[in-house]
DNA sequence: GTCTATACGCGGATAGAC
DNA sequence: GTCTATCCGCGTATAGAC
């Protein structure tokens, strides 16, 4: 055997990091798979190998990106419920974010993806969502709260990153941000 | 001459809505030419005797769209800055609106294509997205708010759309609808 | 397990008839 | 102004060598 057992799941778990920062950027469907292979530095055999569809690749990649995202989320240092929120938002409403959607969050570029997707690939973006739901939710005491302030950050991206002016985009992300924290402190949570 | 004059101004209405309707329910990038010009009974050659390219309608779509979600935020027949709003909450955040992309609005569904589009493709879509904005402002009393509203709008149905239980997607709604109810609550707005 | 080569259809866009 | 026919490249996916 010409290859080492560890390398075909090393391999796989490069072509879903790399498949999913050109994803993010360029988009799923307009990407090709020569595209996502070419930047793993491998051929389409091998992507068949690890892939029996451009289909399976998305499940997987949204599987990934958003466990990527949970982790983040977990690795929030701050326990008080004010200062766990305040540090996502810092961290999620930023230009850096804006500008940089391969390094980003996967909900503002692939959820319109996901929405034209089959059943099972739904399904998997469904169950990940709902473990980030249920960090929010711990976090901030209300699972309305948790959805909506979800659903106002991955909003906020999305629209900001159709504009081309910088400071037009950083007041959109400001505005957001401010909308939240007025909220909070006039319903502070209460974190479970 | 066999064509009337005002024939093909009316051909290219009818392009632009069919396919609008089609680019957001499958996507712009992911439509071909010929899955727009066969829906609006016309061929290729027709199609390049209006737009000078692909790129060339999503310019033309983007500006059609949001200049009809312009026209609907106009047409809201209330005048008080709660009832103006609630109106607006009721009529976005429905199972109807994340069901039928292809009759909603076009933010959720194309602002993330626009994000990966030319200059002059953003340019367009910011002039027409900063007059619903200022119109939400001059509703709610502040531009803050107004951003704030728009992208939790945009971001509740894009992230209730990939989901596939019914259920959790009324979820979402009612969550995003709850929370900016009690921001109004405790920040009435006063409109100018 | 991955490579090269290739099958085959659909992508955007153009030419010329009417 | 629109149609039919067509060019050509890129799309997904597979076959067979190594």
């Amino acid at each position: 055997m010409r290859y080492k057992p560890e390398y075909k799941q090393k391999k796989r778990q490069e072509l879903l990091t790399i498949s999913g920062q050109i994803a993010k950027k360029d988009g799923f469907a307009a990407t090709g798979v020569d595209g996502f292979v070419k930047a793993a530095g491998v051929t389409s055999g091998a992507f068949y190998s690890h892939f029996s569809s451009k289909q399976e690749l998305l499940k997987a990649l949204i599987e990934h990106e958003l466990q990527h995202s949970f982790d983040m989320w977990q690795n929030n240092p701050h326990d008080n419920a004010q200062d766990w929120i305040e540090f996502e938002l810092d961290r999620y409403l930023t230009p850096v974010h804006v500008q940089h959607p391969e390094q980003g969050c996967s909900l503002p570029t692939l959820a319109s993806e996901v929405a034209r997707a089959d059943q099972d690939t739904k399904l998997i973006y469904e169950t990940e969502l709902l473990r980030g739901h249920a960090l929010f939710s711990q976090h901030l005491g209300s699972e309305e709260l948790a959805w909506a302030i979800i659903c106002q950050l991955a909003g906020a991206i999305l629209i900001a990153r159709a504009a081309t002016d910088p400071h037009l985009q950083k007041t959109i992300l400001d505005a957001n941000k401010m909308m939240i924290q007025q909220y909070l402190d006039s319903h502070p949570p209460v974190s479970t």
